[in-house]
DNA sequence: TATTGTTATACTCTATAACTATA
DNA sequence: TATAGTTATAGAGTATAACAATA
C-alpha cells in the first residue's frame, strides 16, 4: 500500500507538544515551585541560606524554643536529616540550644540576636523574591494562588 | 527585677506557628507539589512509573520521534541523567530507538504498542490522581490554579 | 514501653567533566 | 567548531535501622 499522506513515519519532531503535561496539576505545581525556588536560591545566597535553612530559621525565629521534633513535623524533615542543619546554624551563631523547660529529652531552639537580625533582612529579600518570581501575577492573583495551593496540602 | 508576665522566657512551644511561611508562594507551591506527587507516586506504582518516567513516556507518547535532547530541554533533565531512564524504558519494551531521519547524531524515540497501551491506562489514572489530590477544589478552581501556576514558570 | 535526639549508612536525585560520532 | 548521546563521577537530598537518655 502506497503512503497517501505527505508526512513520513519517521518525520522529525519540530516543536515538542507539551499540551498534555500542561493539563496536569502536579506537573504545573512542580515546575512553578522549581521556578520560584530557583530565584529564591540565587537571591538568598548572600545570606548563605538555602530554602531549607531559611525555612528552619524562620520557624525558630517565629517560634523561639521550638524543639527539633516539632521542626521535623512542621517542615516534613526526617530527624536524622535535621541534625546537620541545626549543628550548622548553631556553629554560625544563628541559633542557640537551651534545655527544654519541661522535657529533659528535648532541646529548645532559640534564635540569637545575630539570627534574628539575619532573618529580619532575609525576610525582606524573600518578600522581594515572591514578587519577582511571580511578576506576571497581580497581587490579587498571587493571593488567590496561595489560597488554592493551601487547599491542596493543608 | 521580678518577672511581671505569666509567661517565662523558656516556655515550651505548644503549637508551632507557621503563619509566616504560609504567606510565601514558594513554600506553598513546594508543599502542594510534594502533596500531589505523593499521591501520584502511590497510584502510578501499579504501572511501575515514577513521575519522571511518566513525564518522559508522556512526551514520547505525544511526540513520537522526539530526541533525547528535546526531551531534556522540555523536562529540564540533564542529558547524562536521561540516559538511564531511556535505557530502562527501552529494556521494558515501552519505547524503541530509531535512526533520526535527518540528523545522524540524534536518535528518535518512539513508543511501542505496549508503551502506547500502558500510557493510555496511566493517563486515565493520572486524571483520577488530579481530582483526588485536589479534592477540596472545584473544577473551576482547579482550572484557575493551573492557569496561575503556568504564569509563574512559562 | 514510648519518645527525643543522634549516629551510621544507603539510596535517590541532580550536577559536572570529558569522550565519540556526526553536523 | 558545535551538537547529540554517552560514560564516569561527584554532590545534594532523602530514607531506614539502631542506639543512649529521658518520659
Amino acid at each position: 500500500m502506497a503512503r497517501s499522506k505527505a508526512t513520513p513515519v519517521a518525520s522529525p519532531v519540530e516543536q515538542v507538544d507539551t499540551r498534555y503535561l500542561q493539563t496536569l496539576l502536579g506537573y504545573n505545581a512542580r515546575r512553578a515551585a522549581l521556578s520560584i525556588i530557583g530565584v529564591f536560591l540565587e537571591r538568598l545566597a548572600v545570606y548563605d541560606l538555602r530554602p531549607v535553612d531559611f525555612s528552619v530559621m524562620s520557624v525558630i525565629h517565629h517560634n523561639p524554643g521550638v524543639t527539633s521534633r516539632q521542626l521535623c513535623a512542621t517542615l516534613s524533615i526526617l530527624p536524622p536529616n535535621l541534625v546537620g542543619l541545626i549543628q550548622s546554624l548553631e556553629a554560625r551563631g544563628l541559633i542557640e540550644r537551651q534545655p527544654h523547660p519541661t522535657d529533659g529529652r528535648a532541646v529548645g531552639l532559640h534564635p540569637t540576636a545575630k539570627g534574628v537580625s539575619l532573618m529580619q533582612q532575609a525576610e525582606v529579600t524573600a518578600a522581594e523574591v515572591e514578587i519577582d518570581a511571580s511578576s506576571k501575577l497581580t497581587p490579587h492573583q498571587r493571593q488567590t494562588l496561595v489560597q488554592l495551593l493551601q487547599k491542596i496540602y493543608l
